[in-house]
DNA sequence: CTGAAAGCGCTTACAG
DNA sequence: CTGAAAGCGCTTACAG
């Protein structure tokens, strides 16, 4: 049903290795006429070449995975970073295959992945963002399968944003510009759900506030302390010379924050501000500042970074950090 | 490197064929010790099938592919829409591949995307939301390759939510809540940028105003009306007997609202309230109503659309019209 | 200037 | 109960 090399090569009158070494551009003095023939009749038949064939015939899939998780929020996805992914593969002409594991199975350490269940990709990008089971680890060694740990702090082949950075840019940006009291707001570190993010944010933003001769104020729900907690200190932050500046984890704390102050008197933008980390800029309106992960660089670069195990995949790569971009917010 | 059928065959003393046989659980009468030796040989080795060896032999790829525009904004590729497609893809043992074209190409008639330039996928889902160059569908045609739209109307062979389904739903509900000052905000149908969503939301209020008896009062930006008048219109919106709901577009248009209200005496909640259409709840602390998305039935769906589509690719599939979820804001 | 041979790792259809 | 033969569609290394 799909044309092959042979029945192109039957209706040229030559042999399937020509029209195959034709096709891919190979440096031999084939006649310009021959060239012709097969390149026209190739398109004229619509010649798709089969990758599958090819992968085997070359010993590369010519094709990266993604390995998810299944659990939620478990694997961060957000579409800005596939793009990324997308512009490292298109770079290296790579195909990129997606997969999740289903299982509850990190734990046990007879479980092995649907992808690596079978041999389909010359590399792994893992993105899971808790600490996975050192069983994954294991088995990607064992297979002799290349691996890069996205969105998660190892002591190599991973690569991560800057999180801590960020905090403390965002931070210093506000002190500099003249606000004093500053106050953030985040979830504590839960369960399954040991994001670095949830500590270097809070910890970059206290840096810096140190660093400054002042006394940080952080407020993590989730650790005994519940929005009531937070709604008391939102209202107590008011009415000081200078309006506090809130920095949310994200915004979805952002959220939370503009909802508590619903039936207030408290005014955003005027009694106090907010700024948020955020994927890709949402709710600038009501920001004064923002910080946004640099998540299609962190697509692109982990690519290249995969690309460059799987050339040598005994080597340890150091992990990638990735600065954040500071964006001032339409209140700024 | 990579163990092979035939290395697992030597070392248990059996042809290549047996160990595939057994490995495959294929019905045949082999020895029960036999099976066990090769199983635990298997196992030892850590035996991977090739993936592409096996597409190859069995004349199928077993994977599908996911087609992305690169112009910003021609995709919509949210986390949920991905975890729904791996939901189908696990079901139907499928391998989920995901690919973009670059180039400006699709008005081009001589351009062929990446993915469909090689023979590597069974079928394709196009996620392409606005009106992609009918050159596509020609080329999936002639190619033989199945394909469904994702998240756009045609006759045949796509996918979509139900967007005015859904606007008349949240505008019926909030009706029935005793509110009647209901109003919409949304952008105007933009070049490249017409997605069924920008008339079907505006669209499916209306009908249920004007069902209700009553003016609808629509708010577009972009085809000549700017954030100004919004404002204009959200505070001339105010005072009324019952506070007025404005039904926003996306988060958005939502981020948008609240800004323009920041600085005014305008309360949320108390004044006005907001309602929105998300794809997965975000901001519900400051709506009185949520319309979301249902991004993971589309993905799964999809996937068994395409299923069917392959098994018999000459069938022209109707639409898959999918329902969206009412959900109650914090506010309600 | 071109191609025959062998091989990649698997499976299908058949034979014994 | 097991396997030899042929084939899937391509490429590598070599020969002429």
């Amino acid at each position: 049903m799909a044309v092959t090399l042979k029945q192109i090569a039957a209706r040229c009158g030559v042999s399937a290795l020509t029209v195959s070494d034709i096709l891919n551009d190979k440096p031999k003095p084939y006649a310009a006429t021959t060239k012709a023939k097969v390149k026209a009749m190739a398109a004229e038949l619509g010649y798709r070449p089969n990758a599958a064939a090819r992968a085997i015939a070359r010993q590369r899939h010519a094709r990266i995975g993604v390995l998810e998780h299944s659990f939620k929020n478990a694997s961060w996805l957000p579409q800005a970073l596939v793009e990324g992914m997308l512009d490292g593969c298109e770079q290296a002409e790579l195909d990129l295959s997606i997969s999740r594991s289903s299982e509850e199975g990190f734990s046990d350490p007879t479980f092995v992945p649907r992808i690596m269940r079978e041999w389909c990709v010359d590399g792994l990008l893992v993105n899971i963002n808790y600490a996975a089971s050192p069983a994954l680890d294991e088995l990607c060694q064992q297979h002799g399968l290349p691996a890069l740990w996205l969105n998660c702090q190892r002591t190599d082949n991973c690569i991560y944003g800057d999180d801590r950075g960020a905090a403390r840019a965002l931070t210093e940006y506000l002190l500099a510009a003249g606000y004093r009291d500053l106050r953030y707001y985040g979830g504590a570190v839960a369960m399954r759900e040991n994001h670095y993010s949830k500590l270097d944010r809070p910890g970059g933003y206290e840096d810096a506030m140190r660093a400054a001769g002042l006394e940080p104020m952080t407020i993590l729900t989730g650790s005994g302390r519940t929005e009531t907690d937070l709604r008391a200190a939102l209202l107590g932050s008011l009415g000081g010379e200078r309006p506090p500046v809130w920095l949310a984890y994200s915004p979805a704390e952002l959220s939370t924050m503009l909802g508590l102050l619903i039936g207030t008197e408290a005014r955003v933008g005027v009694d106090l501000h907010l700024a948020s980390f955020t994927a890709s800029g949402e709710m600038a309106q009501v920001c004064i500042a923002q910080m946004r992960q640099p998540l299609e660089t962190i697509g692109r670069q982990a690519v290249a970074d995969l690309v460059k195990l799987i050339a040598d995949p005994t080597r340890r790569q150091a992990p990638s950090i990735v600065p954040w971009a500071l964006h001032p917010g339409d209140l700024a």
